[in-house]
DNA sequence: ATGTTGCGTGCAATCGATTGCACGAGCTTC
DNA sequence: GAAGCTCGTGCAATCGATTGCACGCAACAT
């Protein structure tokens, strides 16, 4: 028995193989083997129909079926960065909602430039996805238009725009640094700063005004903003850089997202400032592992997986029941308090040279 | 002028509107704006079709071309957990070698029952990918037994099985236990326990050997292994309970990968063993923001944005020039030292708790 | 002047599933 | 007993691009 005759099967099962090996027509094995328009053929006929399918090993082309009918069942998700595990967590939930209902997941990674946006959703829309989950709007974006104009169900979720143009689903962004700086008032900081993500993107502009709201509410004052220009490291570190330079008598920083203040941690600790025994910070998205880091972050918790998950039900919602007008899901975030904020000592330290013993604060360094 | 007739294209640009603009047959239309034939077309012909394509809008529809070809330009991959930043940068690495090529990325998270694979490579298979790639591989997977016996160009990626039955990139996992081993006897180091990962993956089963191969050459005893059946956290912390239990004079563990280390971390947090004074600690991916984790993890660097790359560029040969043999592609690794290893104190310590006081091996805590 | 070669296009089949319509048989109803 | 209905199935068009083949024309060789 050589390979070749293990499957004398030569071509693939079709639904016209079917209904040849029956004597029937293929619309009739297309009508059995679908659910919604079985019960117009004979129990006997669908029974022969599965069985010979079963056999043949039929499977349906969706391609074909796709081209038919004109629906892809697959998802477009453009991320801004797929190494990132905020966003992976994200593409995590979608994948969950999705899972069992038959739809697929094409998953595209913007890039830092953000610059071929277009081009990657010309590139989805040309495989005729049913709908666009986008991780990378900003206040007003292009790219949004532009899906917006081709007619596409999209959703958008972690950032959205400034007018509720596409259904979105976000953190509540505006109370989650509402929390980070009422923690903080509450240990005793007054002289607060925040370092603010990008102001182009919902996240960075909303949370920077849920730090100035907060601080004018706790009656502080909120002049202590640098905006970085990207959620990175670096661009944590020059902000703290900045904050220290202007502000040397700050004693908590807020930072827009937790890898900004690990850039906020790098710099404290080239520069022998203790965190958070001289300077409290906060973080926001609480992503993985960051609750390992030395000292552990204090963050605002930000739900991606569920994120994720609503923006993908919310898709499909639009994508089977169209005509819908656009929706926005705000979910709750909560203050995880962990080691990298305490309260502030007894006054104010006008020389932060003179805290505590920085081989006390800053061990093994 | 309303929104009804700024575009008076009632239905989607065809071959066939082109073809009906321009008088000429649509198969013209098609080889006009196909690269490969356009050769055979008088240029002045091109260039109206060209211009009648963009005056319409006119984009090629990828499904219909499927069905014509068969070919999907659309390739697979299936990880066993998106939310784990090793994957996710795995997947970013796939998402660089497919930008541009005109390629695109079916994404499918196995989900961790690992039940569901034939059932999700179905689906993968059922939308006609041109090719798949696994992060899922066991040693012997009746997955890739499926996927070959489909004729579906496999490479798997990060975890290979014993034979050679499709190609595969992974990591130097041998090469570099052994180096993590070398590192710690270097340090000193001669009772040297191992945190073993799953043995039915392969970067279990042999990152196992390294260590045992490597405690054999350095004239260590390879006795001290427990092997834990997942890569978690709470996997980690089980096996090191197990290893002081068993070998309470353990001055050293190596672990079989970062998530483990982290495990054992907490557990020897829990229990007041100082890391790295106490005992020293290696991991194994060097995964994100490792580097940040309280001691600051040694461990083994592995490029998986590069496998991920890698694999996705040998996939799309296995599918452009089919027929090859399988092929395996192993990547070095680097030995990365931080914090968690240190020398030995002068002699061996039989009871851990004369270790130095864990106020300054665990500061905060 | 006829045969040959080559080039640019047109023609039509094809990929496989879907679906509106029609047809015929069996049944009810007046 | 004829008209009308229901039900199960067949028929054929359709989705849009691709491609082997053939045809017609022009230039060139005989």
């Amino acid at each position: 028995m050589t390979l070749m005759d293990e499957k004398p099967r030569p071509k693939a099962a079709t639904l016209q193989t079917i209904a040849d090996a029956l004597g029937v027509h293929r619309s009739t094995v297309a009508r059995a083997l679908n659910a919604e328009e079985r019960h117009r053929i004979t129990p006997d006929v669908v029974k022969r129909v599965t069985e010979e399918a079963e056999r043949q090993g039929y499977r349906r082309d969706i391609i074909a079926a796709s081209l038919r009918t004109g629906k892809s069942r697959l998802v477009g998700v453009i991320v801004p960065d797929l190494a990132n595990p905020v966003f992976s967590t994200i593409l995590d939930g979608v994948s969950a909602a999705l899972t069992g209902r038959s739809y697929s997941m094409l998953v595209a990674d913007a890039g830092v430039p953000l610059g071929k946006q277009a081009e990657i959703v010309d590139a989805l829309v040309g495989r005729r996805v049913d709908g666009l989950i986008l991780a990378t709007a900003m206040r007003n974006d292009p790219t949004v238009s532009f899906c917006l104009g081709l007619k596409v169900p999209t959703v958008l979720v972690n950032r959205a725009e400034d007018t509720l143009r596409a259904s979105s689903v976000v953190a509540d962004d505006h109370r989650g640094m509402g929390l980070a700086i009422a923690h903080l008032a509450e240990l005793g900081h007054r002289r607060i700063a925040h370092i603010g993500g990008p102001e182009a993107v919902s996240t960075g502009c909303l949370r920077r005004q849920g730090f100035q709201d907060a601080m004018v509410s706790a009656g502080l004052g909120a002049t202590r903003i640098v905006s970085a220009d990207s959620y990175a490291r670096s661009a944590g570190a020059s902000a703290a850089r900045q904050i220290f330079a202007c502000w040397p008598d700050t004693t908590a920083i807020a930072a827009g997202n937790d890898l900004l203040a690990l850039g906020a941690l790098e710099y404290m600790r080239e520069r022998g400032i203790g965190c958070p025994g001289e300077v409290s910070l906060t973080g926001f998205n609480d992503m993985p592992f960051i609750d390992l880091v030395d000292p552990a972050l204090t963050t605002i918790r930000v739900p991606q997986h569920e994120m994720g998950k609503a923006a993908a039900d919310m898709l499909l919602g639009a994508i089977e029941g169209p005509g819908r007008p656009p929706e926005l899901q705000r979910l709750p975030v909560t203050l995880v308090v962990r080691s990298s904020s305490c309260a502030t000592a007894s006054g104010p330290r006008e020389d932060r040279r003179e805290g505590l013993p920085s081989d006390l604060l800053l061990p093994r360094a």
